[in-house]
DNA sequence: GGAAAGACCGCACACGTTTTCCGTCGTTGA
DNA sequence: TCAACGACGGAAAACGTGTGCGGTCTTTCC
């Protein structure tokens, strides 16, 4: 109950004014004089002085506080997500919170209620998933990135796959294959159709057999290996990083050589995977940072009372490794 | 400025009372009647009415928030770590906000300044190490967890490394192993050192050649494999699940079969390499969701002005399969 | 010299909740 | 019947900061 800090009314007492005129001092706001000013913060400075930020809260509405309200309990996308939504709204002196839904619908509602509740300036949504997903309700400037919300009239950030999916094809024929397979995750998927449709699209009669769907996991890229191997292919395409490394695993135990006979690619640029493969893997970076900052600086536009509105598809950058580009 | 929510005062009004009595009746504090009480709850509930954060910390000094303070910017350990403070703290309406330091000192500071100016009820430190870490210096409960504060004054909950390691000797030993060697991290990591040890210890003439010390990766586990290899061991344990990995791969390549020929523990019990790896690997779960779980419980006691002091050491739990039990 | 204008700063209230203190009413016991 | 007491709920202050409004003092112009 009792809090030691130093308040506004200290700080003002040292510099000789009202607690008022201190407020207006360190905020840049009202009309003082220059010199009033600096004998304020200099005050402050010499109090160590931090405005409570509940009093700040209480009285101008703004907590300074955004949250990130994810749906990815392992961390592997909205880590990356919040570093760059931190690079943004630090510098405005504004302070993120994680928020992990586990995937919950109600536990999304209690994090909702609790996030009005402390009044949160606003919100960026984000999941593991690219799938659209349905919007949340609340009367706060919201910002969808990695996911799209369902409702255009909502600001969304999310990741040019198709694109990315085109690089690594561009890429393999650049290099002079003429028969590219591709592996990758359930059908299902959004970013496992979107991507298999662009692959398919830049490759034209390059394409080597139909698109092979299963799961996102190593055995599967190492089983589908032995499928696709009766096609012949001379570069294999895969929709993730750890299809990817299976298929570098079974294709090096069949006694053939990466990237000198068949060529492959990963996506995702999953560094424990991709760096880790045999060799390493030429991959697609999902540059999730930028998608952060982007999606920060949307939302801090919207606070602002200037909200964008639609779909923003951001640029993937292709990481050439060994996979491809041979030792 | 105008903020639209339903206030305690709308409640009041409906029920029929005053402000003070509907706060009192929603936070079962002085005393009032049980029809009165009753009467309030209903009108809040009519009016959806969650009470406004920012009016609550001004007035209590409590704002029912904890802070996780992390050098992890992977999350590998924070996030499961999040988990389980999340899970004891949610069940007393505590919010947990976690903040990733990215073991920079000045950022560090910055949060701590932040956290302590928002008035968060508490903090929980962890890292991605194990070694003992400085203690921060704020006027507010704290508690460490994963990696212990050099100040035994300060309350820790840490794993008990040595059981780990000497749980996988154990289990070696009772499978009838007798040339068991050991191939871990940088000496000067700490979780290296301590596990090497309790693995000599607890080995004893069955410990075969000197622990080799590297780094955390897969290729030193292939690279240390072929090292080993002149000691005839009939068992690796690792100092991790990369490193086992590795070691996998190598005899694999080498024509060694894994369990039947030598078996190989790794640690840590990160699934994303313990079941990826061929065959799977026994492994040390760290049980950080439980770590969390403790941290936060002490926290909370701390919080109600029960602090403990000292370092608790948490159990490991071995998770076998098949890379020492056959298939 | 007086008045108008402008620069500058203090006063007081607002924000929403919690909590202490006190008043009122009804009940009980003498 | 009166006093004492307990049960109940209201009034108001407190938390710390932001800000609109108005007051004072200086300056300038007629």
């Amino acid at each position: 109950m009792n809090r030691p800090g130093v308040r506004m009314v200290d700080v003002a007492a040292l510099a000789g004014v009202s607690a008022g005129t201190a407020s207006k001092a360190l905020s840049n706001t009202g009309q003082l004089s220059q010199e009033t000013r600096d004998r304020v913060r200099r005050a402050a400075a010499t109090l160590g002085f931090t405005p409570d930020a509940r009093g700040r809260a209480l009285s101008s509405g703004r907590t300074y506080t955004v949250a990130l309200l994810t749906t990815d309990s392992s961390g592997r996308f909205s880590i990356p997500i919040m570093r760059g939504v931190e690079d943004v709204l630090s510098a405005g002196e504004l302070a993120t919170v994680l928020c992990d839904t586990r995937d919950d619908p109600l536990r999304e509602q209690t994090y909702l209620r609790s996030l009005v509740a402390r009044g949160v300036d606003g919100i960026v949504v984000t999941g593991r998933r690219t799938e659209p997903r349905a919007r949340i309700d609340v009367p706060l400037p919201v910002v969808y990135a990695l996911a799209a919300s369902t409702d255009p009239a909502d600001a969304s950030v999310i990741v040019d796959d198709a694109a990315g999916a085109a690089a690594t094809i561009t890429h393999l024929l650049r290099l002079g294959r003429t028969r590219i397979a591709h592996i990758t995750g359930p059908a299902h998927h959004r970013s496992a159709a979107e991507r298999a449709q662009a692959v398919a699209t830049t490759a034209g009669t390059a394409l080597c057999g139909e698109p092979l769907y299963g799961d996102w996991s190593e055995r599967w890229g190492r089983q589908a290996t032995d499928l696709v191997l009766r096609q012949h292919p001379d570069a294999i395409s895969c929709g993730s990083d750890q299809i990817a490394r299976g298929v570098c695993d079974r294709l090096r135990e069949l006694g053939h050589s990466v990237p000198e006979d068949i060529a492959v690619t990963g996506y995702d640029n999953w560094p424990v995977m991709a760096l880790a493969s045999r060799p390493p893997l030429t991959s697609v970076d999902l540059r999730l940072e930028d998608l952060g900052r982007r999606a920060a600086t949307l939302l801090l536009e919207a606070i602002a009372g200037k909200p964008h509105h639609g779909v923003l598809e951001l640029p993937t950058q292709l990481i050439t490794r060994e996979s491809t580009l041979g030792t």
